[in-house]
DNA sequence: TGCGATGTGTTGATTAATCAACAAACCATC
DNA sequence: GATGGTTTGTTGATTAATCAACACATCGCA
């Protein structure tokens, strides 16, 4: 893992912050690449040194966000869900332009998805139905249930504009989730 | 005047508010080059190419920034001394950070005075000793006793964290001026 | 249908920033 | 006053970003 040139980043980063604001002002398909660049304070062609086209970018962002929730998660894996909430929720609030553009307009129903995989996918280690409170019931719909149940508060979350602290909301959620797993 | 390249401009910015944000933090004297490109996150050559070195830098940003006030002053020369200043206060408020570093440690004494230089200088025009209130009076006395005045009260509001808006420093100080000149 | 305006994606030449390396100066501590 | 560690200012080679220009596609409107 070669370290990559402060430019590459720099660019990389304004680029990626230019296209999440103007997602927050106006519709997606609506933005240009023109308007990214502006917006960056980049050169319209450095865009293409980086992304195919405004799909790629997007596309890069978003896999980027499901990576790092992925890893706070294995990095948080000795914690019991309040405290590992907790990593999430600050993650999210120091995102939050990002998440509650992502889960509230309908166009970004590809990321609730991914995100909802994640969360499936990572709470598969810790539920246990050979015995125990879960004993007898299906693997599969205990994850797809709480995976909805959380992703669910925290698309509520940000459709209210975050009206609780991102503590509050891991402490709550982690509750719910440590007494049925 | 032919245009920049938006890489030196970005760069420059970035090295001139790592060293403003590091005189809040210590003193002048213990700053190193290597502080302000990491902080800057650029290449410390990056900032020879610019600068000699950090007075250098320093001086440049003082010189900016007087002239930027200067280009204000005039920009509002129709207006009277309440609407005018409150150009000016609206100007050290975006830059508050520089300001109150520069007004508050001894070491920038040199920018105070190349403060009052420029009040004094841009009042010149604005008082008249042959006529009206101020007849017999000496016109360089005038002009460093509101300078003085002036300059003083900037001062007071950044040594005090700006208690007051920038709205009502300047039409106090605006009432105050268009009573004497 | 045609036309101007705008956006797209790519090109080649140029410029700025990067990085690693260097010698010299400085500074504290032994 | 020698020593090791840090800062400084500069270097040459390399890489990334810039800019202007291009052909092409798309779109609204006459």
């Amino acid at each position: 893992m070669t370290k990559v040139d402060r430019r590459v980043l720099k660019s990389q980063e304004a680029i990626k912050k230019a296209i999440v604001e103007l997602m927050a002002e106006k519709n997606f398909d609506d933005i240009t690449i023109r308007d990214i660049s502006d917006r960056a304070d980049v050169n319209r062609g450095t865009i293409y040194l980086h992304y195919m086209d405004k799909y790629d970018l997007l596309d890069k962002i978003i896999e980027e966000h499901i990576s790092n929730l992925r890893d706070l998660c294995h990095s948080a894996s000795e914690m019991t869900f309040k405290e590992g909430n907790y990593v999430w929720f600050e993650y999210f609030a120091d995102n939050h332009l990002f998440f509650s553009i992502m889960l509230n307009t309908k166009s970004a129903a590809y990321f609730r998805s991914r995100f909802l995989d994640l969360v499936v996918q990572e709470y598969k280690v810790e539920v246990d139905v050979t015995e125990g409170k879960n004993q007898g019931l299906s693997e599969e719909v205990i994850l797809q249930f709480f995976g909805a149940a959380v992703v669910g508060a925290v698309e509520w979350w940000f459709k209210n504009e975050m009206p609780l602290p991102p503590r509050v909301m891991a402490e709550q959620t982690g509750v719910l989730l440590d007494r049925n797993f």
